[in-house]
DNA sequence: ACTTAAAACTTTAGGCTTGAAATAAATATC
DNA sequence: GATATTTATTTCAAGCCTAAAGTTTTAAGT
């Protein structure tokens, strides 16, 4: 009830903006500190990283513009990141039988080794940047982050 | 105890991980419907937003180095949305006294007044995307934020 | 004063990102 | 079968972003 007194209402609003600002900072914080270490320890970036992810758990390949919705950008910008996995023999077009107009990205023999170390460093690092968070915690995050995006259909 | 168990501890690790990847998610969804509504409704972007937020909160000016410790950005690329901005007759450059090395960059009354619409809609969608946490979840969200980063030292 | 170092910015090269336009192939409609 | 629409992808223009290199100005050391 009085939730619904104009003046909680107002700063309900308000609190709902603070809390969307200190989470854009922090997540800022995690995601800025992950592409650093990407760089820094293996020469890599985030973006390349989230498509050999996509690719490494689809082996048998995936179209560029399903890789453009897994990943939920737009089909141009695939096109230049698988292009550049590419031309570093980490990823590779293979084309798709019976449609002329689609091709399958995959990951190399040897983008599939660069993605397991990638990996294992990127899980020990959201660990370690995620580690006062014990178990109860992260379940109570995950109750609250289902209030915030209504769950969607998950790609297998 | 159980959380120093082998297993328990890697499970862990594993829930950290799935529990980035959900925030990740989320802040992409809401961030991307605030990048969305803003080109649509308001022909601008977020980084301008931000930009003009910053500006708006300092009437005085900021110098351009504390604009980027501000938002977290490079140097570099304040400069170029400054530049935007200022071309489009939104903010401008004034020159510092007794260094002339600095410039501060400030909003023009035509930047504050867009500036006014633009934060007032921001914070109706914000409220729109978070709607559904009510003032105790708001609290508990701040808490569980609060261990991830370590409260810093706010800039007035 | 002279040299060196530090600070404030801008510029540059390269990659990421989007939305829109362009190509090409498959499908639907007539 | 010819035409039109839809689908899969690439290309393009413009902006965002960073790290690194370059300018100009200030401050420090000697």
């Amino acid at each position: 009830m009085s939730q619904t007194r104009p003046h909680a209402v107002e700063s309900l609003s308000k609190d709902r903006l603070r809390l969307w600002l200190r989470l854009l900072k922090v997540t800022g914080h995690v995601e800025g500190e992950l592409r650093r270490r990407l760089r820094a320890d293996h020469a890599t970036t985030l973006p390349r990283f989230d498509v050999m992810a996509a690719l490494a758990r689809h082996p048998k390949g995936l179209r560029m513009s399903d890789l453009s919705d897994f990943l939920r950008v737009s089909n141009g910008n695939v096109t230049g990141i698988v292009d550049r996995l590419t031309e570093e023999g980490l990823a590779l077009r293979v084309a798709v039988e019976g449609d002329r107009r689609a091709q399958l990205a995959r990951l190399t023999p040897a983008g599939e080794a660069v993605f397991a170390e990638l990996a294992a460093a990127h899980e020990a690092w959201v660990n370690d940047l995620l580690g006062t968070l014990d178990a109860p915690m992260i379940e109570q995050a995950f109750d609250l982050l289902t209030r915030i995006e209504p769950r969607e259909t998950e790609r297998p």
